[in-house]
DNA sequence: CGCGGTTGCTACATTTTATGTAGTGACGGG
DNA sequence: CCCGTCACTACATAAAATGTAGCAACCGCG
């Protein structure tokens, strides 16, 4: 596949990072893993996107090692993976605050 | 324009804010008013996408009070989008560490 | 063995979104 | 008046996402 890295062309991690973040599903799928594995239905669903956008997302996702597939159990965050989601936490706090004052 | 909140038809804020964020090229544009205000071709350049997808992100961004016109400077954050900016900033030191592991 | 269920994943036609190029009207200086 | 810069728009083309259907592999059950 190789990453086509759009307007990151510089190789720079933050701009990989953004690029990849700033897929449409990619940041959501991320958030859905954070408390439990799930399956690939099961993500299907929660987010509520087509199988064919779902799995483009997790090759890419899986590519850059943030998430994996458990046979046992499905998708989960890797290690990495898991330390992006805890940058993202404070989105939560942060976002209730922000829609009050939209 | 309303804003269609694709997946976040339950109205929950993290929901809308990821549907937001989650658009191309919107953390991109967030990213690269960090430091300073730009000019609608500054950002165009900086980031390479069309204008016509600039000035919608743009118009998306500013409706959600994240982003503001100053006649005299440019693009700027908001006090809102400094704080959402706030959070994005540990992302460059991780993203360097990921780089590495990939 | 044969059946039904689940798994991840793919094909493909349709719709939506982004791109690229060109151009608009408003403003300001020389 | 002409020229440059400003934010922004029109429109045809290309790329990406959707929605529906279905594949092949596996599992337990009778």
């Amino acid at each position: 596949m190789a990453k086509r890295v759009r307007g990151s062309s510089t190789g720079r991690p933050i701009m990989v990072l953004l690029d990849l973040l700033g897929r449409r599903w990619t940041l959501r799928i991320v958030w859905e893993l954070r408390e439990q594995p799930r399956r690939f239905r099961e993500l299907q669903d929660l987010i509520g996107a087509s199988p064919t956008i779902v799995n483009t997302r997790l090759a890419e996702l899986r590519e850059a090692r943030l998430v994996e597939l458990d046979e046992a159990q499905g998708y989960r965050l890797t290690a990495p993976g898991c330390e992006l989601l805890a940058l993202m936490l404070p989105l939560h706090r942060w976002s209730e605050k922000w829609a009050k004052a939209v």
